[in-house]
DNA sequence: GTGAAAGCGCTAACAC
DNA sequence: GTGTTAGCGCTTTCAC
């Protein structure tokens, strides 16, 4: 068992009030007796409880992070910005990954309560429609959501704006001279922000007079990028020549399955990712991307937290910049191919 | 503020006991006072407090998660395996990173222990020598190492043979007809099982009669692997055909750096990885690595660390098998070029 | 500047 | 089966 406030103080011949004064700060005390107790401590290896004080204060100084997976290192990246943050003003980290499963949320979000949690940064499947979110409104427990993007005012959210995110990322591709654009997303369901990025990809590429890009929705967890692209890119000249994806990872995945299939990376086809993973600039050729602030968004939303709780600032819906990140995975159109030119009309037997 | 224990005995009109008993299905209720209680539960929302809990039975149902960086993936797979492990035994986990910061690792102890965790799961950067470990045994709080491989006995460690590992990447790279053997590392200051590596793949190199390899230390969380692979492939013939690398973002990093210098992966050089994170199996070449079971290694420590809460089991050292993985980053050594010819005393003037 | 004492929300004897 | 009660380790009035 560990030495309580109570062996220090009879160790120190003072009272527990003392005690707590001294190890709090809060209070005077004499020099004299701060040094006794000071020694008392020393000597007992007195650790405060901090479960002791949680009762006392009904506050614990930690806060729970519901994040989908760590397996996609944009949400390690998050956390690290929270963990940086919680840790600089003495908070505490609760964590848990739900893996996607909505019905994880809710028993994670119990225990945390149960715990007491200060309050809760949370990336969730579906916010408009989230009974988590619901039950944290209604005890009162404060929450910040980061990468979600709901529809709905009143949820305090720090993220990027998905939207013109994906438009941007259309007319990047656009710009490059490509006209047939795709897209390769995981589950719309498990993602609200990958819905978000398509629908502005969407908007991008019929702005820019484009035929409506093919979307193309994966199994991001068990992902088979190659079977998922062969049917497409089997016959040439149809397939997209610019696929966006709907994040990093699966990025990856799609140059390497492009790669696998024989095709090259972006002579053949241009490939942009979303969510601006450090490894994207170490690869060759280096991840297209647009960027959003991972750790700066983890950093912001505990901020904001941590703010309300030392005070009564409300929680706000902050949007981040992105950025576009040029990589080498994403380059110019390349010239109709002597297949297609025969395919078009205009050059029927030509070559012939 | 939450409905009390108290608040649900009144309304109740039972004991607070009673309430506690229902609530922990400890001690029998009769059902129709239970579902009196039950009704004033629901009635309230009450959830229990675990901070009362705590108190009165001096344990948490939590576990202390200390890690050096989420960044990594391999850590964030571990930490994938804890929070598994840990949610189903019901158990939560406080978690924080120490970016490789060994006073960090000191403070963050200090905080978990304050908050009373019933035990620790940790990477530390110098587990032989670990004010932080001794720390833990000297208060009796159970612990278990991941990834580390200490020297000492009595450290229990769920790890995987890194010296063998680094050994068979040496003997699989030397089958594939190498003999330049190089190896690159971040700093082996952070990295007790980087070191480990690196001892087994000289030994190895040795075993099969290599000359020494070239071992290059690179700065891990700032790096520049062009920066540091181009001194080396300037000028041909006398760079090693083959890379080992101390883990596989690092080994992602130079496959994309040798790419950009000009250099065929794996026709001018082999590289190999450790680690065995997923997205290597998606990459084009997909990576060469030593799989290490992280996911499993995180499962395993908590699986020991509870096992351990619950009865007196004691803590082992686990050493779980590694495999390799011969990716294409890894191939046969090429066809000695005439310029290494000439250079070979065997075959001097041979074309001339 | 210091101490006494009343809680914070719960569990666990122990008594009935 | 159920209730009473004494803590668990701390903070925080309120006296002095």
């Amino acid at each position: 068992m560990p030495a309580t406030i109570r062996d220090v103080a009879s160790l120190a011949g003072v009272s527990v009030a003392t005690v707590s004064r001294l190890v709090n700060r809060s209070g005077k005390v004499r020099d004299d007796t701060a040094a006794r107790v000071q020694a008392a401590i020393e000597a007992l290896g007195f650790r405060p409880s901090a479960v002791g004080r949680n009762l006392s204060t009904s506050q614990t100084r930690s806060l729970g992070v519901v994040i989908p997976s760590l397996t996609n290192p944009v949400f390690a990246d998050a956390v690290a910005g929270i963990n940086e943050e919680a840790r600089a003003r003495d908070y505490t980290l609760m964590f848990t990954a739900t893996n996607y499963d909505r019905a994880e949320e809710q028993g994670i979000v119990d225990a945390f309560l149960a715990y007491r949690v200060d309050g809760l940064i949370l990336t969730v499947a579906d916010p408009d429609n989230s009974p988590v979110l619901d039950l944290l409104e209604r005890e009162g427990v404060p929450y910040v959501l980061i990468y979600n993007q709901p529809n709905a005012r009143g949820r305090p959210t720090v993220t990027v704006d998905n939207v013109a995110a994906g438009r941007e990322a259309a007319e990047a591709l656009v710009k490059l001279g490509h006209r047939r654009l795709g897209m390769v997303a995981g589950r719309f369901s498990a993602s609200d922000r990958a819905l978000a990025r398509r629908d502005g990809f969407l908007t991008g590429a019929r702005a820019a007079g484009c035929p409506d890009p093919l979307v193309l929705e994966v199994d991001f967890v068990d992902l088979n990028a190659e079977e998922a692209l062969r049917p497409l890119y089997g016959r040439r000249g149809e397939a997209p020549s610019a696929l966006f994806c709907s994040n990093d990872l699966l990025a990856m995945a799609v140059v390497g399955a492009l790669g696998r299939l024989g095709l090259n990376v972006p002579d053949d086809v241009s490939v942009m990712g979303f969510d601006g993973l450090a490894i994207g600039t170490q690869l060759h050729p280096t991840l297209a991307t647009i960027v959003q602030p991972s750790r700066e968004m983890g950093r912001a939303a505990t901020a904001q937290l941590l703010d309300r709780l030392s005070g009564e600032v409300p929680l706000r819906t902050v949007t981040l910049p992105h950025s576009l990140r040029l990589g080498e995975s994403a380059g110019p159109a390349a010239k109709p191919s002597p297949t297609e030119l025969r395919d078009s009309p205009a050059f029927e037997n030509e070559e012939t």
